[in-house]
DNA sequence: GGCCGATGTTTTGCATTCATTTTTGCCTTT
DNA sequence: AAAGGCAAAAATGAATGCAAAACATCGGCC
């Protein structure tokens, strides 16, 4: 039986009602958020039954703005509804983590394309200093510090974008995928971490000459290639999806 | 004061419950996607305050489903849900729509590099197929025609990319879009009737030969191109937005 | 005559309640 | 002892109820 991780130690934990004065609850979308991230941090376990009554008295709300809640996170892909037989979460298989690696991919390539269109010198300035710090991570072997630049370059790529609509699937989507344990399939992206910095030189080099359709190819070869080496990493689950890429 | 276009005519409309035998409602997603539907489809004006008592009527059911659905259609961008002040048809500004043209051209961009890497001859056949019968629509100056195969040709080819979560995001950006009258937009894509065409065929020679890169940058300016077409039209609250596009 | 505040109404957000379904534990039967 | 069936318990889906907030109407004031 799949035991469920929930901490129900005697600590509060966070509360979302307002109890001060006003009287008014008003939670909103905070409940929503907190209870986004209480699933996204693996509170529970993959494909675990969300336990309405538990989380209500965790967040100290009642089941009714919370079924609003997970009805919004099962439209977010987050988890699903079963007919008559509640909440589970999300197990993403092999193939799923696939197909939001290349739809992920996808977005930062129109990201890419995107900010050649619109990006400042200023703006490629902040990102070129993210990516010196990069790597000066990278010669540090300091696998984490380098992590974080990464992501933040390609959050700031996403955002010179300048498109908000892209931005919100964006981050839809990596939410997702932030689920499964990063630092597990970002072992793997060690063997190709020499290969990782000179894809992110191409970036910065394509960025800086506002090459938008180049950029974009590099931005989604650069996630497939990332793709690729989770993948193999958790090979033993992913063994038929080695399929060749076509693609010159 | 804002009036809302909600048909309050005699005809019961589709009441979701179940009344037969079995007593039990089971509306699940029918609910939603009939919802969805409705604002889809314009029966609210824009911007207009989404009733919820009247639209509990008009399906048969009590608030509590109701609010949940909203919910999530807020979730999904077609609605705006204020604190305390309920729910609003989201109008589309200028903007909103140039940023969904644009997600949908990289969704599409994405569809055409993945259809590349696994779309069989049989599959180019059917798009072929839907290819020459655009083609007879476009020689006999049959708009509606043209536009159904049109929407086909760029439906099989977001399909043939394998890609559920991909079909999924697509599906959502394309829903919020649908919201705008097409008819209007595409009364000035006739301008450009003859350019569309050739992108067309061009999109079709790059899926045969499996140019996924070459078929993503098509498929990206081609939604570019009927995005400024569209926005051509309706300039006259969109002056600001004809910045050059600095890609080659 | 127009602007501002008070008061009643409507609407919203959430809690609670209720009917139905699913699940679980126990008992019977073979 | 294992399988099947039944009943109790829990959980789900939806309706209703209730306090607070927004909205509307009306009267007072300048």
């Amino acid at each position: 039986m799949t035991n469920i991780a929930l901490d129900t130690e005697t600590t509060e934990g966070p509360s979302l009602r307002r109890e001060d004065g006003a009287g008014q609850t008003s939670l909103h979308g905070e409940l929503l958020a907190a209870l986004r991230d209480y699933i996204v941090e693996g509170n529970l376990a993959d494909g675990a039954r969300v336990p309405e009554r538990l989380l209500c008295d965790r967040f100290g709300i009642s089941r009714t703005p919370l079924r609003e809640a997970l009805k919004v996170l099962a439209a977010e892909g987050l988890i699903d509804l079963l007919p008559n037989r509640g909440a589970r979460v999300r197990a993403l298989s092999a193939d799923d983590l696939r197909e939001l690696f290349d739809v992920m991919g996808g977005l930062e390539a129109l990201a890419g394309r995107l900010a050649c269109e619109r990006i400042s010198d200023e703006e490629i300035a902040e990102i070129e200093q993210s990516h010196h710090e990069m790597y000066r991570f990278y010669l540090r072997r300091d696998m984490h510090g380098y992590f974080q630049c990464n992501q933040d370059i390609h959050r700031m790529i996403v955002a010179a974008a300048g498109n908000a609509t892209l931005s919100a699937t964006y981050n839809s989507i990596a939410g997702r995928i932030r689920r499964v344990r990063y630092s597990a399939n970002l072992d793997k992206e060690r063997d190709r971490w020499g290969e990782a910095m000179r894809e992110h030189e191409a970036i910065l080099d394509a960025l800086r000459r506002r090459a938008g359709s180049e950029l974009s190819d590099i931005m989604f070869l650069h996630l497939r290639n990332k793709r690729k080496a989770a993948q193999h990493q958790s090979a033993t689950q992913t063994d038929e999806l080695d399929e060749e890429s076509h693609s010159a």
